[in-house]
DNA sequence: ACTTTATATGAGCATATACGCATATACTTG
DNA sequence: CAAGTATATGCGTATATGCTCATATAAAGT
């Protein structure tokens, strides 16, 4: 497959609800607390420090996108991450805020 | 820096932010116009066929997410990509996506 | 100074979605 | 089959944001 062509709008707004997934802080949590491996919803509750309801909505969000994969075993729901290329996105975009970060740090020190 | 430490709550919503910023097609129709160099207003709103207002906010967004910088030359502006991780975090999500479809594609054809 | 051209922005509307509360479902155990 | 536990979901509300229309700003030419 080439690297050039432009996307149909259809991809867009593919590669686009992939990115609004990321976006919000609470699932970004959640992706941080299953980075070392698999969990079941309650233990996500209390590591994150949410709601149970809004827990689990989050969590079928990020199932229903292909970022995370459900088991289940007796009572409980276990979730991991079984998207391979979220570890790098998240790499690639907080060097990127890094970078930034020391930006403002220098522009700081020099006024 | 060590790569292990959890992020922030702020941390957190900068990186969200980040991607929110990214999460929109008519967003990554403009960065995808951009990605053979440098366009001023009039010619983005050509390549991305929408109104002269929403492509000047969508703009805005981007430029103050340092994503886009700008430069003004008489009476046109012209906008350029500054953010050298748009290109690898694109790369990594059409990877992503295309490996879904092809799933998509095998289940229609067993079933 | 006036007009024209390029870009930005204020206001209002429509839609999306995150959250909390309550309740439903699914499974286990007695 | 009743009760308990873990997870999911329906519903209402609040907030955010994308879009359009109209208008404002800024720079250039006459």
């Amino acid at each position: 497959m080439g690297k050039k062509s432009p996307l149909s709008e259809a991809a867009l707004e593919l590669v686009a609800r992939r990115f609004a997934v990321l976006a919000e802080p609470m699932r970004l949590r959640l992706l941080q607390a299953l980075f070392d491996g698999e969990k079941n919803v309650g233990e996500l509750v209390e590591a994150v420090d949410g709601t149970q309801a809004n827990v689990s909505r989050h969590l079928q969000t990020l199932t229903a996108a292909h970022v995370l994969g459900r088991r289940k075993e007796g009572l409980q729901v276990f979730y991991r991450i079984i998207d391979p290329t979220i570890f790098k996105l998240c790499e690639l975009v907080c060097g990127s805020l890094e970078k930034g970060l020391s930006r403002q740090a220098e522009a700081l020190a020099v006024e």
